[in-house]
DNA sequence: CCTTGACTCTGTAGCTACTACGGACTTTAC
DNA sequence: GTAAAGTCCGTAGTAGCTACAGAGTCAAGG
């Protein structure tokens, strides 16, 4: 299978194939006479499995660390399942971080909408918002 | 103010600063006899201003349109809305998207943690998850 | 006055996960 | 036979910083 196809077959982008090679994440394939890659059915799998862990989110180091386990016979699935929650504890992070934005967003756009021509609250809370204190040191006025 | 100081009063880290500058969102500043940078209070102003944009998400893009059309006095809160808007959709999206993969990544957890022991539903959702058709092509045999 | 330590300067390289190019070669289709 | 499509390799670009190295500068203590 050339690398056309095993970026069809496994949803992972041409370049980016090349790319998991060249950082390790997947091992030389063999070649043929003149020099195309051939990807065996194993390696497809290799690629989905790669391409599934992306779709959750994982990072390709714990994408990294997956494979490992998942070549190892004697599976460990115990380091599988704090790889998975530790990931799941981060994405849960993000999702309060971007809820906090959007909350913020929602309240300044909101106000925009009532306020008064002539001065953009949205700028305003931008210039304003949760404002640090100055710095009083006397080498700031230097 | 030195760099420092700009840098703590500001929220922004010291070299973030210096990377503003060099990518344009930031004007030279004035500097001391030596060299130093000299920051006065307005530039802290700017620099609060990014460093509030960045926490509630803007790109660097996005803040230095909002910057163009804050220090335009021909105030056009429309354009600021329509940024702010497009953001925040952006926002949801992402947030979509991350509430999916926790989901998904919820069910296989849940899913090893009353599993068989030898075989890990995690690993085997990663080799088997939303399994896209295989390559039929006759060269894919290769 | 001199030293020591903290600060600043510039320029460059690193990070994640790709994506896109240029120029040469090979294969495929008509 | 020729043209189009595919593949090769190496390199550079993307966002938004962060981290160095090596040199110069400044303030305080002895």
């Amino acid at each position: 299978m050339k690398i056309s196809d095993a970026a069809a077959a496994s949803g992972c982008h041409l370049e980016t194939i090349r790319y998991y090679e060249r950082v390790g994440l997947m091992p030389p394939p063999a070649r043929t006479a003149s020099g195309y890659r051939a990807y065996r059915p194993a390696e497809v799998e290799r690629l989905r499995f790669i391409s599934r862990g992306r779709e959750l989110g994982f990072s390709l180091e714990e994408i990294r660390s997956l494979l490992r386990l998942d070549d190892d016979s004697k599976m460990s699935c115990g380091d599988v399942d704090v790889i998975a929650r530790t990931h799941l504890a981060d994405i849960r992070q993000r999702i309060d971080e971007l809820h906090r934005m959007a909350t913020e967003l929602e309240r300044v756009i909101a106000e925009c909408a009532g306020g008064e021509r002539g001065h953009c609250t949205i700028l305003n809370a931008l210039r304003e918002m949760g404002a640090a204190s100055e710095c009083t040191n006397a080498r700031c006025r230097a």
